[in-house]
DNA sequence: CAGCCAATGATGAAATTGTAACAGAATTTT
DNA sequence: AAAATTCTGTTACAATTTCATCATTGGCTG
């Protein structure tokens, strides 16, 4: 019986794998079980499940809980950031193809991109990857490689080739720390070379950050704010140069 | 006023960018408007918001919704997938690099995986590395590309060339036609280079699918059975060779 | 400024959801 | 095999959500 109860929320996991979220009176369908059993097995697996007014859902995917290191980020300065790439999208044209730097800050301009708006991505990070699966309107490129949960990027040689097959107009870099003397870093090594590659084959590149980044420094440097175009933030663009 | 209600409507998104799911009541607190209100700005924004019971989130979170084109296929013969990758995962041991191919099946195969089982897994699908990327105790290498959303796997020849930086001991291999004199066949000519490519490279190679699929031819060819140390199916595994 | 219109808020009835209590099944223990 | 225990389904009722309706507000136009 322990058995057919571990059995039970098993299926709906499954169930919730493919569904992401369920009606509780779909899942005691699916289960073939009454609505009421349904409620005490999710009860129950707290740890798992999620109840959220008649419907259930993965616990995983509660808020903030995303399954990425990049969590915590992720959430802070979310509306600055949202802002800076709102700026930063204007720089986007019919026709263009576009690098999006990993990190939490221009997932959000996936979200913006204009319907049809005929844009090829360039990415390496899995987060801006998932937004852009969902955009069939959209033509992905994605550098692949070693995966690096602390960023949720891919790294490797392989990936910066894929590089030279491609003609990039606008690269949108973000970073972790900008200092206008020394320039932008990051926070994690193997995101180095990508960037570079990026700022070096794309016709303009944008530094696109929240300003509580600026001032600050982290350890890995990867360019000079002479490498930017601009740097955007929420209150909009500035002239680096 | 048709700028109130938009602003308002930005300002939802936002809060939601930030905590995924919100009760109606903490977002009226929130946008310091009536409940009402916000239902019904989310019901003019069906494209946007998505009720639950009285909580909001982003749509594209949506029951069956799956990011990919893949959504019809990924619920039919599950539980005999999941069966077939139960099988599989014998022959995946510790220190292991494993090919993981795209599709519906193998999906299944990385919840199976133990905790910690020392394991590097190779992918050229979004929806198998989505899945990874929840496993910090495993090691992941996407190849990258141009992305298909048909199949939501990448093609390309840098990914290509990622494989000749790796030694894959156990491939699994997934087609949605298995012909015993014919071959392996899949839907889509993109899928072909990889799974070739791997094939020539990996140790052990084993065909994974469930047996609705025996049988069946589909456009692209991409080996023959005697390319496989054996066919596993949701009734276990046999020999081909 | 009257009048119109869209947007918003308030109210309450209907539908849905959450939960407790009990009774019947299934399973294990004695 | 009887008893005890756990699990499941049913029912009833409380709480909550949903939605239609109408009153009110605020802005705009003539």
């Amino acid at each position: 019986m322990a058995d057919r109860k571990s059995q039970r929320v098993a299926a709906l996991a499954d169930a919730l794998g493919e569904h992401r979220v369920l009606h509780v009176r779909r899942a005691a369908e699916l289960l073939k079980v009454s609505e009421m059993t349904v409620r005490r097995d999710v009860a129950n697996n707290p740890a798992s499940f999620q109840f959220l007014g008649g419907h259930i859902m993965l616990a995983g995917e509660r808020e903030g809980e995303a399954p990425y290191e990049l969590g915590l980020a992720a959430n802070q300065h979310a509306s600055a950031k949202r802002a800076a790439c709102r700026h930063a999208l204007k720089h986007v044209a019919r026709g263009d193809t576009i690098y999006l730097d990993c990190g939490t800050t221009l997932v959000h301009l996936v979200e913006m991109l204009p319907e049809n708006a005929d844009v090829s991505v360039v990415c390496c990070a899995m987060n801006v990857a998932e937004r852009l699966a969902r955009r069939p309107d959209i033509r992905m490129i994605m550098l692949g490689g070693l995966y690096h949960p602390s960023t949720a990027s891919f790294s490797g040689n392989p990936g910066l080739e894929t590089l030279d097959q491609l003609g990039i107009n606008i690269a949108l870099l973000s970073a972790a720390g900008i200092d206008f003397t020394r320039g932008a870093t990051c926070a994690h090594f193997h995101e180095v070379p990508v960037k570079q590659k990026v700022i070096g084959l794309a016709q303009r590149c944008h530094l696109v950050a929240d300003r509580s980044k600026i001032g600050v420094q982290k350890p890995a440097f990867f360019a000079p704010m002479s490498a930017f175009q601009s740097l955007i933030t929420e209150e909009g663009e500035q002239r680096v140069k």
